[in-house]
DNA sequence: ATCTGATGTGTAATCAATTACATGTTTTTC
DNA sequence: GAAAAACATGTAATTGATTACACATCAGAT
């Protein structure tokens, strides 16, 4: 394979100026250009991208840490980096983590020896702030954090604002008339659920609700925690008559289950989802969920990152995206008959 | 930030030694060994991977050329790879095609820059043979094609099994009793809707159902062509029963229509797709389609990267995986009323 | 006592680029 | 017409590893 010297003698210079043609830097004469082009022609020539690297310090390569693709929520965030990634000519590395440790500390590691020239985390629900602090405390290049605000030196963070999402959703079925509304929270300790409970706790509050901790429930933001939540809720001495999910995974599940148990959605019962997610508008009845803008957030911290390898002392952002309450058939005002029951 | 040399320097023996330490190639002495160690440690020691690329002639990257991450189709064949690659230390680029020629010639020739290991190809709908075939000509390294069969020397491909999938798909609506039958397929000149439509004629054929051509529509993979495609469908002298879409979004498509027309699925049209995303178990009624092993196919072809990548010179593989009828609610006897209509 | 093979380590070349510096040639400017 | 500025190119060091080769030591075999 032929390297920029094979160029350089078949075009009868040097391979200084070779570089300089290909990177358009310092001058290169008309005819000169046209010897080099030929000869690089012929020659089938690439440039050797880890030279290039290894001399310049720049991979021109960002790494994107996500629990795992598979999850309906990241394909979005993906595609928002990769969008704004490849057009600065970036290429994107991508790394499910699947909320282990033992691949966490594996990733850690192998970033590290790339040389990525900057990394996107979206913490996986399992890892703690401690190991957080740690990967950052060897940080060796840029690093945004998604959905995770640290108070560290140099990392720009970029979240949803769960709270308020969460806060929108239970006001929403609050002005709907519901009174006993359950939560089906997402894993404890981890900030975005933990924002979600709160938001909901303020909306109840706020309408002169109390939180009865018993309708509020933990799952893992699988369809099968909505799915197995269900039951438990509606077997409760008071029943709920809505339903708010930590996500739209979960509030599936809910739906699923309330069919099989002849619970009509949203007659019997008023369900709310979190995501807005492509499901959430194919299900029946459509779900009414919050929706993150999951596209900008991947594209946004793709911006933030570059702009941070740009520029690696500029101020610290911390950005809070405002969520959307989408109202779809899913959660209708309370029945009559519903509140009847008690 | 701390080279070989700095920690050569520091335990006292030349880099040399310290390289054999690192790759455990050739002899180091105990107490030497620990010497590295600490070393290693106090100087917060990392290897340059791309020194090391750029020496050794191999990247330990492999990149996955797709069409979008967000056809809820690709993040599992993504996830198949990345598991196996993952797992053999090997690292994944991702990219994202859409489809557009400046695209796809762009990535080409990053591609062949970043020296990657290999690459695995699901190419994009609207390219051509020619373009494929341009591509694998200039190829610097192992290539595995996905979904398209292409005779080249040393180019691995693997592909499911699209006739067979859509001839059970057809099969299974003719049994049910069905005889107009419509299908929804893919973009013309695409190898796997192309497959997809001989699939479909030749069950039909053994049926002795005639193929109607104004059965046989093209859309473009999404759920909105199987949305818009319904009504000239069910506008016909001779409406169908029964419609195979040869994807799962258009027939999500399809039964979005269906029910704002008022047309119950299944009773009045028994609808049927292909892919089985997992969207297809969750919609109502839930989809009768036929299932890919798309995580396998990830997975293989990954290890068809992997074989040839560590042997080039191994012997071509063509793979074609057998994909599965997964019979949901989607579709059923054609009911006697319907029938009747003609 | 000598030879052989295993063990352990260093020297220096190499991979394919970039770039500071030097040097020479035009062109512009006053 | 001389000085200054712009243009054009080459030389050689540098980036951070790996590895062929050479050399030294030491144990066990003959």
């Amino acid at each position: 394979m032929a390297n920029i010297h094979d160029v350089a003698a078949k075009a009868g210079v040097s391979a200084a100026t070779v570089s300089r043609f290909i990177n358009s830097s310092g001058y290169v004469g008309a005819k000169t250009r046209t010897k080099i082009r030929e000869a690089m022609e012929a020659l089938d020539y690439v440039p050797n991208s880890m030279a290039r690297s290894l001399r310049t310090n720049e991979s021109m390569i960002v790494a994107l840490v996500i629990p795992d693709v598979t999850n309906p929520f990241f394909p979005t965030v993906v595609r928002g980096v990769d969008d704004v990634a490849s057009k600065s000519d970036y290429r994107l590395m991508l790394f499910n983590t699947d909320g282990s440790k033992r691949r966490e500390e594996n990733i850690l590691s192998v970033l590290a020896q790339t040389r990525v020239d900057g990394v996107i985390v979206i913490p996986s629900e399992t890892v703690g702030d401690a190991q957080i602090t740690d990967f950052l405390e060897q940080q060796r290049f840029p690093i945004v954090l998604v959905d995770r605000v640290i108070d560290f030196p140099q990392v720009d963070c970029i979240m949803t604002d769960h709270y308020l999402g969460a806060y929108q959703a239970a006001q929403h079925l609050c002005g709907l008339g519901h009174r006993r509304i359950a939560h089906i929270a997402g894993p404890r300790r981890v900030v975005s659920s933990e924002e979600r409970v709160k938001g909901y706790a303020a909306a109840l509050n706020d309408f002169g609700i109390p939180v009865d901790q018993s309708l509020v429930v933990h799952g893992d933001f699988t369809r099968y925690t909505g799915y197995g939540s269900l039951d438990s809720l509606m077997n409760l001495p008071e029943a709920p008559t809505a339903v708010f999910a930590a996500n739209d995974l979960m509030a599936i599940g809910v739906i699923e289950r309330a069919r099989e148990l002849g619970i009509k959605v949203p007659e019997d019962l008023a369900v709310c989802g979190f995501d807005d997610i492509e499901y959430a508008s194919i299900v029946s009845p459509s779900l009414t969920t919050v929706s993150q803008e999951t596209y900008r957030l991947g594209k946004l911290s793709a911006q933030l990152l570059l702009r941070r390898i740009a520029e690696p002392d500029c101020e610290v952002r911390r950005i809070k995206l405002k969520p959307n309450l989408i109202v779809r058939e899913s959660a209708a005002r309370v029945y009559q008959h519903t509140l009847g029951r008690w």
